[in-house]
DNA sequence: ATTTGTGCAAATCGTTTGCATCTGA
DNA sequence: TCAGATGCAAACGATTTGCACAAAT
């Protein structure tokens, strides 16, 4: 028995189809389902696309007074990104964000703030792509548009 | 009088002119021209175009028998970084790629080793961007194709 | 009963910084 | 001369890891 609030979803607006698929998808990949990761991924998927730092997300699960600790956060990040349950966005060499997105889909990157903004994979057209060099497959595309505030000059 | 190799290029296969520009370009931004900053320099830009990071510039010095802190390499790194004369790549969250094609251009990158190849712009056509959002401008489009060894199955 | 996950603190890695000492203009 | 640059070692921030304990199957 311990001190850790409730891991009912009162405070997480997760329906139980979301849930279960969820369960599905830990257990597919051989993941126990454990207090920790449970609560992780309702804050992960409790709205919409996300993109969160561990930190931020140590900080929410503080925020809604869940004890669990950072290396934990890390750990637990790192393997739905292996299971696929996350993706990995890179656009900022000190940080690394993890994305709730899975689809195709490329973003906007804010420099001054940190910010990532999803763009649909529709609303970039490419139409002519290298092909990958002897021996390689191409197995992601990214796209990052960077922003910066604009100077009204 | 230090124990420093000769700056003379004999071993670096720069153009007197592709000298002359980079002690402009280091002048223009302020930067004296100390010994640590003509070396990398050189080291930077003796052939083509390329992608290193810090140790692997570090490595370089020392290879050449020229001594040069890591500290430098870095320092340095950032005020070429400033000047213009290098650019950065952002493709891994744990290391920094420092880039000296200034055009414009996109990379492939080989994650299982690390490498970054040299896309040419031309070489993809991107028909549709999404505008910046308001009150943003649009500072660069990056694009990185990545590459894993290819399946023989 | 096993096996796997957790938390903590210590370790690691790439990078930056403080400060005393040099050095280029 | 003397502002600015260098080197070293210590500081740093983000992430990982080792190990004793706890929880899931």
């Amino acid at each position: 028995m311990t001190t850790l609030a409730s891991t009912s979803n009162d405070l997480m607006d997760v329906s139980p189809a979301q849930e279960r698929a969820l369960e599905q998808r830990l257990r597919a990949a051989g993941l126990r389902m454990t207090r920790p990761r449970i609560l992780l991924a309702h804050l992960l998927f409790r709205h919409g696309d996300r993109h969160l730092t561990a930190e931020m997300l140590y900080g929410e699960a503080q925020v809604e007074g869940l004890e669990v600790s950072l290396a934990t956060v890390y750990n637990t990040l790192n393997q739905f990104l292996e299971v696929g349950l996350l993706r990995q966005v890179v656009v900022d060499s000190t940080r690394s964000y993890f994305d709730t997105n899975l689809g195709g889909h490329h973003h906007f990157f804010v420099e001054s703030t940190g910010e990532l903004i999803d763009v649909p994979s529709q609303a970039i057209k490419i139409n002519d792509l290298p092909k990958a060099p002897e021996g390689f497959d191409m197995s992601g595309v990214d796209i990052v548009l960077r922003l910066t505030p604009k100077v009204t000059d």
